[in-house]
DNA sequence: GTGCATTGACTAATCGATCAGTCAGGATAT
DNA sequence: ATATCCTGACTGATCGATTAGTCAATGCAC
């Protein structure tokens, strides 16, 4: 029964040795057909962003907790934090990660449609706004798109955090592609090109957050696991609104 | 007068006590300048749903706590657990008084617009839509709506009691709505209207969440607080995005 | 044997909920 | 009238469970 004091750590802000374990990149993030064969290496600390995706996209974050995560990750609750030191770190990964990852593709789209200074369709911009967070969030092996979830309540949160989050991962990009409306609709007001873009979000989030309200609604006629008339379907409504705030627009 | 205890609806749950209470109606909920003389009695009930609706409002169902709630009403945690049982029951009556007063609106601006056979044109239809929702929730004294922030949040919960919650309170009057899509828009199918209503509940979510995302991306020109204007322009949007899902729709 | 990955055991804090009990005030009995 | 009882409103203290986070010790590859 030597000192116990000695445990009364508590202050130490920084975590010196997590700190250089999370520049780490995750490599694929996703399931693939390679792992069952790839090698010894079981790679937990992608199994744990994977999992907790999955779990934060279920509960969200305050209702998520790091036992919940482990349990899933079929981890210890320590190996969390030893890979990403506290709760909002990693869910900061995962958010920093799959938002990087849309938004490149986003950007890379949007260079397509505009490439040699072609001005292209509403339609086909439209699609660049949706299609890579559906695509790249899905997750073909299992049945939900998880991080598109997390998204959704992550643009409606009032937290601070969360907010800067959201912030410092769409707003370039949202700037990119209210100044492409800009474009698409000539005459349009920069003003009304913001309030569209904010519109056209909401619109899609309808989409992200997959409660099974459309079903319910339509009797089952309405499937909304149907990805590409999803889109279809958004990108009609959407153009409809567009051009409805553009002064001359073509019906 | 004899048997109130008629009003008892509730039937299951094991707090006796608090059953015949919670039956209870809230006189107001909101601020009104006749209790500054209608009497001794403090109505901590009523101050602790609006504590409650603040908290939820600002951090989320498991983002807040009892203790939060019970600071912010001036009262003990445990006069909380006398009055409501459970975390969970007070949240659900916040939410049935709200959203009942609100869907109530609502069925009276249809019923208006429908009376004696007639056919409103679109912009009123959808200005029955999304009204009620901003003013009802909207207290003139303090700043925000909070109500509007749990609603945005609870419509994108993937919890079961939370989409029941949204289904027992907003399916019915969803509905009518999608009826009403129909007879305003002649030719759109029942699966088109479904969608259409839903696409244009996420551009309500838009407003309804108030991040200052809006501000921010315009270098403050957009100003989401300026409710009329929020409402017209939603307004134009979404009637530009339900006549582009209709077949024969006039520009 | 050196360094990274991993775990079980642990801590302090906080959670929702419960408890016994105080207090004011109205009804009842004498 | 006044002593007694009852009830609704309310609180401080505390419960067991759960929380995020810590740490010494172990496994293991090279």
């Amino acid at each position: 029964m030597a000192a116990e004091h000695s445990l009364t750590v508590k202050g130490a802000g920084g975590y010196g040795l997590t700190d250089q374990l999370s520049s780490r990149v995750p490599s694929i993030m996703k399931a693939s057909p390679s792992r069952s064969v790839s090698g010894p290496a079981p790679d937990n600390r992608e199994a744990i962003m994977l999992a907790a995706e999955r779990v934060f996209a279920r509960s969200g974050y305050d209702g998520s907790s790091m036992r919940d995560i482990a349990k899933e990750a079929n981890v210890s609750q320590a190996l969390l934090h030893y890979h990403f030191g506290t709760k909002e770190k990693l869910f900061d990964e995962i958010f920093s990660f799959r938002a990087t990852e849309i938004n490149r593709e986003r950007g890379r789209h949007l260079d397509r449609l505009f490439a040699d200074g072609a001005i292209p369709d509403l339609p086909q911009l439209i699609d660049a706004l949706f299609r890579p967070t559906v695509e790249l969030g899905h997750d073909p092996d299992r049945f939900g798109n998880f991080f598109s979830r997390i998204l959704a309540a992550s643009a409606n949160s009032d937290d601070p955090h969360t907010k800067d989050l959201i912030a410092e991962h769409y707003d370039s990009t949202a700037l990119r592609f209210i100044s492409a409306f800009e474009k698409v609709l000539p005459g349009i007001s920069r003003e009304d090109a913001v309030w569209a873009y904010m519109f056209s979000i909401g619109v899609g989030m309808t989409m992200m957050a997959r409660t099974g309200r459309t079903a319910r609604l339509s009797n089952g006629i309405c499937d909304d696991s149907d990805v590409e008339l999803l889109l279809r379907k958004i990108n009609l409504f959407v153009c409809g609104g567009l051009l409805k705030m553009a002064p001359a627009a073509k019906s």
